[in-house]
DNA sequence: ACGATTTTCAGCATC
DNA sequence: TGAAAATCGT
């Protein structure tokens, strides 16, 4: 298949700047992978290239393709989402960033811990909530403390930057930073240092972004700094798929580039090879219904295909039934892949009633996101014993693992080690390795951190000539963790997945320090970045979030929970961020290929309480001649509406039969 | 210091 | 409803 005019435009286009706007399902990624190929034909070498996403699904995703058109020459590619190439500035340059190697990547979590530490203390959640985002906001602008406290003009604005300043305080003293300070810590570098800059913008001559809509200020910045005069770049990104406003994405950005770039070249990408005409009229319906700053008209010269059916159903156990009922007829009529079909829901709680109705159903499924392996306790107690042997300034990581196992150090012993710390200005482990604060404690809790110190020391010697997994057992050995886990586990069968999980981990680790040649302290950091990397390949239906399941695409598309509150979300409409929820439903429905069906309950548990529930206002966005309303039918004709079902999907089977 | 029991509270999405 | 935190009792 050869590319359309505006795709080769998009293609070819190397001696200005550019910008694609490519709508849903337009062939963008094909775009990318195209031009990376164009560039290399024109006699950029591939390790001169630079392809940023936002993702680790994303960077995955365009990995893959890149490989399939590049082969050999993919090799060189530098691909990577926005945080990973921060890191490796960061690691490339650790001195200079202010670091010692060996650093810690907070995961969000553990940020927000220490956050919530030097937060005023009695703040409701809501307040520390509206901190963070505040401290993370005046991040991804870019600000240092000194700035932020200088710029603070109302009260709230003080109180956000002097928790700022304490924070990276904080974070200065674990030798760590944050998911923010990757951005923001190498674009300091690049803006203040000539040397570093020239440097950087050497080794990459040419950048690809993907997903431009979702550059904040500070990764826009980090682009320009790497870009510079040149302008050899390609942006590509869509205003109407912009979702992560609330991780400080500004569609701004897309203007900006105009006026930094006079000689910007902008592409149209609006064929759309993806959804059926039907499902794209519906799309346009809804996206219609937000203002828009560069308008575009999709079209599809695909068939219509079936009408977009809408479930009503009793509540949201019901709701689950029905579509996984659904999906099994699906499979009989038409028959296909499981794994062409997708459950898109608002907010990862919701797959639960559809992972019970899907064992029922004996559909094959498979959650994306959610709680991955990483969430799990022992793989992030592992994972702070790794990060503690790498960095001994890790207070976040000791804090965790100094009493699991029980090591008899408990809080007040704990107390009495951090006033020693902060005295002497040393981290926890640094402390507790030292004689005259062991004096300082009484006997029995000295002796269990001076154990604790010994055998820490121990692994940071193994540190230095064993593989990971190797140093993995020998840490698992030396805290006898299996037998924690016995003793934690109320279930045996939990035993065996905990002890699943930590095998994957050591999988997981050994097979990053094959492929990246990484020591521990890399591996920590990239571990905290990229998470589980493998996919589940086996044929099963896709549970995911909406946002999970941007930049994919499924023949059959169940969209679930389409209610007010919802889908919407009750925070998104009492913040009056309801454009942001609408391209969310469009990102949702322009998933589909083939068919689409939308369903809500009448009636929702929540919060333990059953509650009743309104038709989400993106249901009446759609054009009713599109839809197919189904009432919820009394449960003896289930059979009969199993029938229709089936009718209407060898109907369909019929339209397309490929 | 630790496990058992009661109370609270509800983050929506990601790096 | 269910998970995490706070409190209680040994």
């Amino acid at each position: 298949m050869s590319l359309n005019r505006q795709q080769l435009q998009a293609v070819t286009g190397i001696d200005t700047p550019m910008l694609v706007l490519a709508g849903a399902g337009s062939g963008k990624t094909r775009v990318v992978t195209e031009k990376l190929a164009y560039l290399v034909e024109r006699g950029f070498s591939p390790a001169q290239l630079l392809a940023i996403t936002f993702t680790n699904k994303a960077a995955r995703e365009m990995r893959e393709r890149a490989a399939a058109r590049l082969r050999d020459q993919a090799q060189g590619l530098t691909l990577c989402t926005f945080h990973a190439l921060g890191l490796r500035i960061l690691q490339a340059q650790v001195r200079h960033a202010g670091l010692r190697p060996g650093f810690s990547v907070l995961d969000a979590e553990a940020s927000f811990k220490a956050l919530k530490e030097l937060a005023p203390p009695g703040l409701d959640n809501e307040r520390l909530y509206a901190l963070r985002q505040a401290v993370s906001q005046i991040k991804n602008e870019g600000q240092a403390p000194g700035q932020a406290l200088a710029a603070a003009r109302s009260a709230g604005e003080r109180a956000a930057a002097t928790l700022y300043a304490d924070y990276q305080k904080r974070l200065a003293a674990w030798n760590a930073v944050d998911f923010d300070d990757l951005i923001r810590l190498p674009l300091a570098m690049l803006e203040d240092d000539e040397a570093v800059r020239s440097r950087w913008q050497a080794r990459f001559r040419y950048l690809m972004v993907d997903e431009y809509q979702d550059t904040n200020g500070a990764q826009y910045r980090l682009l320009r700094a790497l870009a510079g005069d040149r302008g050899a770049f390609t942006a590509v990104g869509d205003d109407d798929q912009s979702i992560y406003a609330w991780r400080g994405a500004d569609p701004e950005n897309l203007d900006r580039l105009a006026r930094d770039y006079p000689d910007l070249r902008i592409v149209k990408l609006e064929q759309n090879y993806r959804c059926s005409a039907r499902i794209l009229r519906a799309a346009n319906a809804v996206i219609g219904h937000n203002p828009r700053t560069h308008p575009k008209t999709l079209w599809s010269a695909l068939p219509d295909g079936p009408a977009i059916r809408v479930l009503v159903c009793r509540d949201d156990g019901h709701e689950a039934e029905r579509v996984a009922a659904d999906l099994v007829a699906r499979k009989e009529a038409v028959g296909g892949r499981w794994s062409d079909c997708a459950v898109l829901y608002r907010g990862n709680h919701q797959a639960r009633a559809l992972e019970q109705a899907l064992r029922l159903a004996q559909v094959p499924y498979v959650v994306a996101g959610g709680d991955s392996l990483f969430d799990s306790a022992e793989v992030k107690d592992l994972l702070a014993y790794l990060r503690l042997i790498a960095n001994p300034d890790d207070d976040g990581a000791f804090l965790r693992v100094v009493n699991t196992p029980r090591r008899e150090i408990g809080a007040t012993t704990l107390d009495r080690l951090g006033e020693q710390a902060a005295r002497l200005n040393l981290s926890l482990a640094r402390s507790a390795g030292q004689d005259g604060v062991l004096r300082q404690l009484p006997a029995r809790a000295a002796a269990a951190l001076a154990r604790f110190d010994e055998q820490l020391a121990q692994w940071r010697r193994d540190a230095g000539h064993l593989a990971v997994d190797e140093l993995l057992d020998r840490v698992l050995a030396g805290i006898d963790y299996d037998q924690h886990l016995l003793a934690t586990s109320k279930h045996p069968d939990l035993v065996q997945r905990r002890r699943r999980s930590l095998e994957s981990l050591k999988q997981i680790l050994a097979g990053f320090a094959r492929q990246r040649h990484a020591g521990l302290a890399e591996l920590t950091q990239l571990v905290a970045l990229l998470g589980d990397q493998d996919e589940d390949q086996r044929d099963a239906v896709r549970l995911t979030t909406v946002h999970g399941a941007k930049g994919l695409e499924f023949g059959h598309v169940a969209v679930v929970g389409v209610e007010e509150g919802i889908f919407p979300h009750d925070a998104a409409i009492s913040e009056d961020r309801v454009e942001e929820e609408r391209r969310l439903f469009y990102v949702a429905i322009t998933r589909a290929k083939r068919s689409l069906g939308l369903s809500y309950s009448e009636r929702r548990r929540r919060y333990g309480s059953i509650e009743p529930c309104q038709p989400s206002r993106f249901l009446d966005e759609l054009p009713l001649a599109e839809l197919h309303w189904e009432g919820r039918e009394p449960e003896r004709d289930a059979a009969h509406s199993r029938e229709l079902g089936k009718a209407h999907l060898a109907r369909l089977a019929a339209l397309f039969d490929d």
